[in-house]
DNA sequence: TTTAATTGTGTCCGCCGTACACGCTACGGT
DNA sequence: ACCGTAGCGTGTACGGCGGACACAATTAAA
């Protein structure tokens, strides 16, 4: 299969049915071994990793195209997303990138269409890993995979800055809405929950605070207990009681700190 | 004086110095009166208002862009202004709008850019209302004023989504950051500041509680007392204790509720 | 059988937000 | 001159929630 030639024909549809200097980047939350991972995706031509983005149809929302291009990288539909902060700055762009697009293939328009200046629509989202096949676009980038959130290389453009405060959103809100229905798949138990809340906000938390809290919010159904998981008392499983959740969703209730 | 022909030329530059599909729009809030204001722009072509709003220079950042738009429409510099949402969707336009300005002067160019799709930025500022000078563009709108937020008029576009959305974001932040600085001139009473509070969250609040809680806050100093001012006791006079102010907002400190 | 590791649950305390009462100051009416 | 009234400033009491903390239960290995 030759390779393809740098185009926007890539995304499905050519350039002039995309909004220029319009972007859109998502900061995809996983969790797995009580660590907190983003997926990136590599840069053949710079040998770098950067978010996954895209950009905007003419003829759709930029919530619609950040589902969209969630969708591309993920395989994934319905994912749980929310805009977080628009980075419009002169200093996003990356000289060595465009340099290196200036001497591929292609046409010279789209070139030029990916070179020039973008204004960048952050969202992050929260999905359960296991449930995502990470698919690069095979063009601008060969990779794409999960990387641990503490050790990830430094980030082309000024995706650094967008991961931080994606972060810094995504912690803002974990007071106020039940975040973890869409990080782990159907059960999980208390401990693990912990770990996940533990990650987001970066610090431990008491057990037993955090234990009857979660009781208390009402949000959470027994399911049975986990048996033999190693040398200890084996926890018990949960699913989250989802009509409750959602009510809690909407009442935006909960823990303050 | 001739009126000015319909062109982007009426922001200073040419079209081709613009990002295309990109605008800013601002919700200014001042307090007058014990109600919330917001400036607000008159389209002679619809006889509608809607929020003050402009486009990206190549040259600037968004950011900047919003500052420039604001000083445009306010005259002032230095406001306290936020990025709260962008608004992409496919239904912002107004086909009135659109239909009368092919009707009017200008070139051909002009009109297809600004009856385009737009995608919005919006920000939020608070401003001591005293101090602007409400400045109209004179081209696509021929007024410019204070509107009491509890009786503007519908807006144009999906602005009214936006005054909704930055009213909440308003409040949402309004326990976690003192906002009084930015909408008073110095010095202010303590039932003003209430006043002031009330109007953001749109209840009533007990007038003992609010003032024990900005006193141990630490960030204002009482400057005399105010007198003569009418049937009753005199409030005292205070100001921001900007050393301690400034502390207050990095800290991100406060009330809860 | 003992021990180590980890989980489930209950109690206590202190802070903060809320409800509430009283004294103070100015002016106007009598 | 006196008092009533309207609005301002301050203090006290209670309750709920979060945070610190102790103990019993369960499993498998020593």
């Amino acid at each position: 299969m030759p390779k393809p030639t740098l185009s926007i024909e890539f995304l499905g549809a050519a350039a002039e049915d995309y909004l220029p200097h319009l972007a859109v980047d998502c900061v995809v939350f996983g969790f797995h071994a009580g660590q907190l991972r983003i997926l990136l995706t590599h840069w053949h031509a710079r040998q770098r990793w950067s978010l996954p983005g895209g950009f905007v149809r003419r003829d759709e929302s930029v919530d619609s195209a950040a589902h969209r291009v969630l969708q591309l990288r993920t395989r994934l539909d319905h994912v749980y997303l929310q805009q977080y902060h628009t980075f419009g700055g002169l200093d996003r762009r990356d000289e060595e990138i465009e340099h290196m697009l200036d001497h591929e293939d292609g046409r010279q328009a789209a070139r030029a269409w990916i070179n020039d200046r973008f204004v960048s629509v952050g969202y992050y989202a929260l999905v359960d890993w296991t449930e995502v096949t990470p698919t690069p676009d095979g063009v601008l980038t060969d990779e794409c995979r999960w990387w641990d959130l503490a050790t990830c290389p430094p980030l082309l453009f000024d995706h650094d800055a967008m991961v931080a405060r994606a972060l810094a959103t995504l912690r803002s809100q974990l007071g106020h809405s039940p975040i973890g229905l869409n990080l782990f798949s159907e059960t999980f138990t208390l401990p693990e929950l912990q770990r996940l809340y533990e990650a987001i906000l970066g610090r431990p938390l008491d057990r037993r605070n955090f234990q009857k809290r979660m009781r208390e919010l009402g949000i959470l159904e027994r399911v049975g207990e986990l048996r033999g998981a190693g040398v200890r008392r084996a926890p018990y499983l949960y699913r989250f009681d989802r009509p409750r959740y959602e009510q809690a969703l909407r009442e935006g209730i909960l823990l303050r700190r």
